[in-house]
DNA sequence: CAAGATATGTAATGTAATAACATATCTGAC
DNA sequence: GTCAGATATGTTATTACATTACATATCTTG
């Protein structure tokens, strides 16, 4: 298996500020926080995003154009992730499904497509918010 | 129940061209497209796609910042789409299926999350592609 | 240490979407 | 018919999101 590797000084950076963030972050919200910390330029954002989704550390949501930390404490296996999102409050609840997954494979195997990635993305309004 | 009004002339452009598109079109591209037709700006089809949208003759692909026209014949009712997306090729398939709405709607349930909007998109490749 | 890989820094550019404001067309009440 | 409000359109400028291209530095590993 994939172990994660230790975190580069901007990767480090990144994964700070999505951490303590109650919401998704675009990247651009992330390279003023950081600069204080000497970042200028969108890009050094982006390739610390890059690395941290590749090690499924972040996730990026789509509907959004932003991204989270992820919330699973330790590992993902290839499971397929989804997030409730809440239109009033911003915050974001990270969840599997093991039935939405398998239908999806179902689906998958069925119309004879191979997945690689899937988006799931629900919005409204969460538990505290109405 | 709401009708689908005639659409105006702009909305009538917007909705031939992504017809006959093969896979989803930005707005930049429909621009493009419609420059001929005397379109000038990103607004004139962006506007369009908002009502074309609104209507649900057009779904908006969020992994790829692009639209598509609806493939279900008529009428939708409340329920979810989801589309699979060829990466190879670009083509998109459009599907409903009662089983992922309902596990959904459960989850949404048990945790007290009301539901507005729900974004389902699966990349990968399509039977055609491999 | 030298060589290749990985990470970083910086500027410029490309792509997606909206704000603000002006004008035109449509529609129903009178 | 015409006036008033609503809807649609046109245009410019700006904001937000993301990548290309190129230069430099640091981290391996033989």
């Amino acid at each position: 298996m994939n172990e994660t590797p230790a975190l580069t000084k901007n990767q480090s950076l990144v994964m700070s500020v999505l951490s303590e963030a109650k919401s998704p972050l675009s990247a651009y919200q992330i390279l003023d926080e950081l600069r204080p910390e000497g970042l200028r330029a969108p890009l050094q954002v982006y390739r610390a995003l890059d690395k941290l989704t590749e090690h499924k550390l972040v996730h990026r949501i789509e509907s959004l154009n932003a991204f989270v930390a992820c919330s699973h404490a330790a590992e993902h296996g290839g499971e397929m992730v989804a997030f409730a999102i809440c239109e009033a409050c911003g915050r974001v609840e990270e969840f599997c499904d093991p039935v939405l997954q398998s239908r999806l494979a179902a689906w998958s195997h069925e119309h004879d497509f191979i997945p690689t990635r899937t988006t799931l993305e629900i919005k409204g309004r969460c538990a505290a918010c109405h």
